[in-house]
RNA sequence: UGACCGAUUGUGUAAUGGUAGCACGACAGGUUUUGAUCCUGUUAGUCAAGGUUCGAAUCCUUGUCGGUCAG
């Protein structure tokens, strides 16, 4: 039987690099490609020639491995998928995650399509996820796993991938544990054993928000209005009818506030440059606890804070995701009009998991949690789990 | 204009003659392949000028500014 061919993502880190190594001695044809997919530095915090070194450090890691090793710049279209994205959901008030559409737009698709051309079988990454195969009713699925770092799992970041995409990927490194990951490098003198491990936006890497949108969305003064912690919008009680939609609305219902429901405590200079739950750069001080966002309305240019982490208007009992933006990574579970799925969800990466229940109706999903939920935000995805299988996942409107 | 009250880091406040603290903010690190959150550390102040006292944020005088009554 012919060897099959794996296409690695080489980023530089240690562990794509360990993945790769893991292949190869799992008798894999391993290549290394490296992704070029950035070149602006504006708004990067932390000097900005990164980029440079990890191309480097990625090139002398396949030196090491004696795999081959190329390069690739898919600059154009991740700038038109990810970051035109990123742009057009902070213009609605979203708080947009790039790193999701960076996997379902970039590395599972233009990547892998590029895998496909150089006849490889498959495109590998060093994402802390596992893969499995099920054959139910004859048809073979691909089952997206948690991986078995509990504290590392990324699984959350490859909620928007298809079977499609799966039958084609391999995480070398999703039953390792990041601290053996770290000694497999070191055992090997890989020469990014000990490299810190990289953050921010994928590819674009850790930079200043506001500094960032600004290229696009200008800045404009606007009013910071303080909700005090008794607004009634918080005890509305539930609607008694017996119409279950009505009870799920009620409860995946966002807040809604007008300037008159608080005061004026401050000024910020653009609404959308701040997401729900966020605390640093608002410039208020003199309270007795930290003032938190609890929402913002870009429309009107305003933010709407709490005082302290348990004000009400940071929690929400549901959320709901219109039919649209569902995404079902396993097609044979997806929930027909009407059924309930009892799932552990999250809403955010390394969040634990979260006990809930996803009720589908006609034109949505309410996802209703057992425990009130902090900093729900629209844009955001929601993942969900059926044990450590990500089964699929949806916008948060 | 008269009377009274007040003035402490960027903000809100403690300290009634004896080491100027706390919270929030801001800044810097740490955690984190999104945005956030979170953790640690740093920062900075007695309105001004005199006086009493061994010693003044604190007591006295004057001024400046702010507030409340009176008009």
């Amino acid at each position: 039987m012919k060897t099959k061919k794996v296409i690695v993502g080489l980023s530089g880190g240690v562990d794509s690099a360990v993945a790769a190594y893991v292949l190869r001695e799992q008798g894999y044809d391993v290549h290394a490609v490296f992704m070029i997919n950035w070149h602006d530095t504006t708004g990067l915090l932390s000097g900005g020639c990164e980029n440079d070194e990890d191309q480097k450090v990625a090139e002398l890691v396949a030196k090491q491995l004696d795999i081959p090793f190329e390069k690739v710049d898919f600059s154009e279209i991740y700038a038109k998928k990810v970051v035109d994205y990123m742009f057009s959901e902070y213009e609605k008030g979203r708080t947009p995650n790039p790193d999701v559409l960076c996997n379902r737009e970039i590395k599972f698709d233009v990547f892998l399509d590029k895998a496909m051309e150089l006849n490889a079988d498959f495109v590998a990454t060093g994402h802390y996820c596992r893969k499995e195969t099920i054959t139910t009713n004859d048809k073979t699925y691909y089952r997206l796993l948690a991986g078995s770092d509990n504290n590392k799992d990324q699984s959350y970041f490859l909620c928007q991938l298809s079977q499609s995409q799966l039958e084609k990927a391999l995480f070398p490194i999703g039953d390792v544990e990041k601290p053996e990951v770290r000694r497999i490098a070191d055992e090997i003198s890989l020469i990014n054993a000990k490299k810190k491990d990289s953050q921010g936006i994928c590819f674009v890497g850790k930079v200043d928000l506001p500094t960032f949108l600004q290229q696009q969305l200008k800045a404009q003064t606007g009013d910071i209005i303080k909700i005090p912690e008794t607004h009634p919008q918080y005890n509305v009680s539930e609607p008694t009818g017996n119409a279950e939609i009505d009870l799920l609305k009620h409860q995946s219902r966002p807040y809604i506030y007008k300037p008159e429901d608080g005061e004026k405590v401050g000024e910020h200079d653009g609404a959308h440059f701040f997401t729900i739950g966020q605390r640093k750069g608002l410039g208020i001080g003199g309270m007795k606890q930290p003032p938190f966002v609890i929402e913002t309305d870009t429309i009107n240019n305003i933010i709407y804070i709490g005082e302290g982490k348990k004000h009400p208007g940071l929690f929400r009992k549901g959320l709901f995701i219109s039919k649209e933006e569902l995404h079902w990574i396993r097609p044979d579970l997806e929930l027909k009009t009407g059924e309930v799925l009892e799932t552990d969800a999250r809403i955010r990466y390394r969040q634990p998991l979260q006990k809930a229940k996803l009720h589908m109706k006609t034109n949505a999903a309410y996802l209703i949690f057992d425990e009130k939920q902090r900093g729900i935000t629209s844009g955001q995805f929601a993942a969900f789990y059926i044990g450590d299988e990500l089964i699929g996942s949806g916008v948060i409107a």
